[in-house]
DNA sequence: TATGAATGAGTATTCATTCAT
DNA sequence: TATGAATGAATACTCATTCAT
């Protein structure tokens, strides 16, 4: 039993320190851009040596893969919040959108670390499949609470689906024009304006529900 | 005459290697992507050594400026051509909106630089503040017919602007679900949804150009 | 004889054609400094494309060169003008010794290029053997009023080499010192020390002038 | 005490390889000369790959700056080492005099590097400003001797730097005519000329120490 | 004689990664 | 586990020179 204690042991220490180098880096890719946020820079904020870093992480892009999955992690968390008490379907629909979209618009650092992950398809960004697979599970998570008030609004399996991918390519939509600043253009305020799509898809949602209590 | 005659050939045929340039950057762009997209790549894919790009463009960004131009370009001249035979106006906001989405869905390679257009604001690329807000003004322009679309039927100017960065906002989002593959986890065509953001939208138009006629 | 005469003629056309690529050569020199004159740059400025200018110098140090040989001709005709009226010897030393001084103490163009000339030594810059020659004699003929002086009063041949040589020297140091600056440190005026010099040296001429005279 | 002892093993092993890669530095500084000396080429020299030199030296400039520094250094010692028996002012002139001469004369390396620091400031080669006043300062501390013997002859303060300016001036001068070989041309050898040059100042000196004995 | 096109070597610096110790 | 050293490829841009036309 003492070797596997020990073996526990230095394991959760090894866990720590690889969380240590993730803060880290997340310190250096706020302060210095994802561009600027060099392995080396990473490991000087963390008290370490380049090559030490390599102990915890296999790549530069497995440190981004870990932030993603952290991020993601809290999207979730704070979209199933959001609508922790709320009880009409159509007021859990407005709630989850609306916490999507102010999760990456309160924080512009997660923000670009979004468009990262949305962005990771484009390109091979060094993410393995798996990694890509499990960012795509968290990510429909995130969303399942916009999906499951439409279920219970009546809509079908692919209508449910439908309301979920469309909340989110609309928030997506409107966080990439506030973040390029050419929201200006149009002079108009994006919370605003997902709130609008929100409503405006919450009061196509009551049309329904009353339907079915009919 | 003569004179005259072979500076118009060497003309048109300098004119001639700039574009077979910019198609082998678009190449570049498309399968290295903007970041790995060096001048030498460009170079190489265009049969060209680093240093005789230099005599066809000046720097990198103008390369980038001049592929933007003409892709815009294209863009407005897309949107236009698809309204041009429809009267009614939430006919023309429904053709203008999905050949907004179609210009870019159909051209992954113009979607790439839709996204470095769109993003070019995220983090500083090289864009002059001319070139940007040049950019910014033909994409008003690109949206023009779906703004007057919301003044026909009564809009005023606020709401017609946020129809138009409505539907931009929608576009994009889909086309980045799209083109990183995340529709999949979805289970649905991008094109479908855009359909139905559009058409949903035009019968709220439809609702409002009736009141108006009463 | 026609054909003889048009031959010169076109010699006579091509030698104009250099002396204005070198005048360009000069401009350029002057306004953007030996390192940054390129030959596009000279050329650009003398009317032309960079190839042309190889009809007329087979290399940009050979542009230096040539303007190197007109430098120090000018050189020899400001000394011999400032020497002319004077009659006593160690007069016309000290004339000469300032004449050189001056020359390119006054025009900081022609002393960037006097350093290229006298530090062009230190490792090939591409001026020929024979072009090499032609410079050294051309300042020994510039020197040749102060060592002619010291031959009058009575120095033999090795007197007054050194006598030319040591001027030559001081005068040399002294114009780095003033170009870099570094004469700042010493807080004193380097036309002031030349003088200086000259004087001492031109008291020690005197002596030997009147001994000889006994 | 072994982790000290190893790090400071590891601290005197990165310092030799420091000053190799200066020695290296000079060689290719005196075969290529200043403006051909890259950090590919030192890096080369002395058996690195460019991107390793970064790892002792943050810029190029530094490693010039570097091998100044210890230049100069050496230069001062080398001056106060020579005059450091002799008793007598105009004694202590001609061999600090001398001894400025022969430090650059002996070593045609160090000459190189002394014409960059004197002539650092033709043109901008990048040396700071604070490390320009820094050679400044040396400059003036490897003359001092010369200053100080005029002084101790009962020169006033300006004439004492007016000796040092001249000094150097023609030590200067001559070493460049030594250097480019133009010495040639009068058939003579620099250091003699020196000699003569020193002696004939120490001679005024002489004069002047015994009026002001009487 | 002159052009325009093209080359190829060159510049300092950065960085992810590897590896002996 | 961690370090310090080292690599090698990458970056945009410049320039003297060559050569077919």
């Amino acid at each position: 039993m003492t070797i596997s204690a020990k073996a526990e042991r230095t394991e959760a220490v090894s866990e720590l320190k690889r969380s240590l180098i993730l803060a880290a880096a997340r310190r250096v890719f706020e302060s210095e851009g994802l561009d600027r946020a060099s392995i080396r820079a990473i490991a000087r904020e963390a008290g370490y040596t380049a090559g030490a870093i390599y102990f915890y992480f296999p790549s530069k892009e497995a440190i981004y893969g870990a932030i993603l999955q952290e991020l993601i992690g809290r999207l979730v968390e704070s979209v199933e919040r959001a609508v922790v008490d709320a009880k009409k379907p159509e007021q859990r629909f407005q709630l989850a959108t609306l916490a999507f979209f102010d999760f990456f618009a309160e924080d512009p650092r997660d923000l670009d670390f979004g468009f990262y992950l949305f962005g990771g398809g484009m390109r091979p960004h060094g993410i393995s499949r798996e990694a890509d697979a499990a960012l795509n599970e968290s990510l429909l998570r995130s969303l399942a609470p916009v999906s499951e008030a439409a279920r219970q609004c009546g809509f079908d399996a692919d209508e449910a689906r439908a309301c979920a991918a469309s909340a989110f390519a609309h928030a997506v939509g409107l966080l990439l024009l506030k973040h390029t600043r050419r929201i200006r253009i149009f002079a108009l305020e994006p919370r605003v304006l997902m709130e609008m799509y929100a409503q405006s898809v919450a009061i196509q949602f009551e049309g329904r529900c009353k339907t079915m209590a009919v």
